[in-house]
DNA sequence: GATAAAAATAAACCTACGTTATCGCACCAT
DNA sequence: ATGGTGCGATAACGTAGGTTTATTTTTATC
């Protein structure tokens, strides 16, 4: 199967229907592979950016080091994911990303990439859309800083790594592997370490899920997801819209006539290198 | 001056260095500027999405309402921020937005934007670079509720207020409007009413503010900046790039001589329909 | 296996916040 | 005047979660 060695083309044919061209261009995309290892930096803040990244093993996060010495994470990548999109136009790296598990990765030189920008608005509308994805990612996080307990804040990052990792799941089994250490995920969580082991204790006590060194088992989806308030919408709206076989909406002249029907309703109430990639300084 | 009747064409010659055949096309673009009043919707999530906005006057804002009846500011809009540009692509409104101010909007169907998208790559560039500035405003806001405490987190906020505002205002004085009452402040920052009033009293106290209802005074900018750990490097990087003569690298073939150079540091340490849009249930 | 380093847990203590409540003020309507 | 409403300030009190330190468990290395 083609699609496999390819992580750039596995993932957007995914996304979009790609036409027969694009399938072409994207398997004639220069790009190279690269084991990466736990801890290893991908990048710095402020550096020189002359490629996009598809994780293709392995989990990686990008994050914000304060002046204190603590750090924020910002993203967590899974296989599948797209690094580095935004700074296609910037050229310049404005995190700082690093691997969390061993893995490996794939380079696209930004120059090919350009090429296929110009050449298939499909591949454009893809990357869009997976830059709107990560910014909601982005947006659900502030939401369970600001306004969720911990229990529901670790509870909601749980759904939401199960949801993205289920396509990698097999169906029967709840159970995967979470990469994060505790420093990682108080770091992604804006907690303290300490406190993400009383509240992994106390989501246990509720036999909600159960964890065993990087091995995370949700025990009960349903409730768990009904106690973060986790709805998995804005992971997979757009899965829904660009996986049909429909033209791609961006740049596209004329699109009014199969806009998406808005089957969706909310639940809202408005009726009314070198050093490790760590916090400590 | 022609530049001023149309706030789209505005914005983006303010960003990115558009050529005649840009401007004309952004002059002919079909919009419908409406007048809106403090409080009013402008959509909301799940809406079908069929315009882009951008803000002529006033001040807008986006929200997540929970389920329990509060809700998180994910992100202001000034005069000349445009909403509404990842809904391009799904049809579909993602969030609730409102205006704090009374104002005036200015509506691009998005059938005449796919037009403009088409026939420029300029056009299109400078909306992914705004899109960018919005998401590193959105991760920015994220280490400030996760990392920063309330005092640097609410300067953190005004010093960003008034960077994006510095070009609107004369150069000799530092006050301006700030039209968010201290609820909404709060439900940007992740904090409570109260505690952002105590927050205002401990930070004129110390002589770096003055708030008079909605007139913020800042009286010593870069003693507030310094106590935020506030870097304005993520409002104007995008500017820096794309407001010189340099072509404009997305879906643009051959774009590897002009990179910009990669001149900045960072500091880091790595050696429902009428209602108004409240939060009290 | 032995040892060291990293990760997780636990307990004691503390504080930066949230919550609730009261009050003042400005504005508007009757 | 009277009452209503929205915004803001202040005080008293409670708590979720931070900090610190210590102990245990796991992993990694040889």
């Amino acid at each position: 199967m083609r699609n496999a060695t390819n992580p750039m083309l596995k993932r957007l044919s995914a996304l979009v229907s790609l036409t027969d061209v694009d399938v072409e261009l994207l398997e004639g995309l220069a790009f190279e592979m690269r084991e990466v290892s736990a801890g290893e930096w991908l990048w710095h803040e402020g550096d020189s950016a002359d490629s996009l990244l598809v994780v293709s093993e392995g989990w990686g996060c990008s994050a914000r080091y304060l002046s204190d010495g603590s750090r924020q994470l910002l993203a967590t990548y899974l296989p599948g994911d797209i690094l580095g999109i935004f700074e296609l136009l910037s050229g310049v790296r404005r995190n700082d990303v690093s691997m969390l598990t061993d893995g490996r990765v794939c380079e696209y030189p930004h120059s090919s990439v350009f090429t296929l920008l110009a050449a298939s608005n499909r591949v454009r509308s893809a990357l869009f859309v997976i830059a709107n994805q990560q910014q909601a990612i982005l947006a659900e996080r502030l939401v369970s800083v600001a306004r969720r307990n911990a229990r529901e804040s670790l509870a909601h990052f749980l759904c939401e790594c199960r949801e993205r990792l289920l396509e990698f799941l097999p169906d029967d089994v709840d159970g995967f592997q979470l990469p994060l250490s505790q420093q990682d995920l108080a770091d992604a969580l804006g907690m303290s370490t300490v406190h993400i082991s009383r509240t992994f204790s106390a989501l246990a006590c509720q036999g909600l899920v159960r964890r065993h060194h990087f091995h995370m088992v949700i025990l009960d989806p349903q409730r768990l997801a009904e106690m973060a308030d986790f709805d998995d919408h804005y992971l997979n709206c757009d899965k829904r819209i660009l996986a049909t076989n429909k033209p791609v909406p961006f740049t596209e002249p004329s699109a009014a006539e199969w806009l998406p029907s808005t089957d969706y309703v909310p639940k809202g109430p408005h009726v009314a290198e070198g050093d490790e990639p760590t916090a400590s300084s």
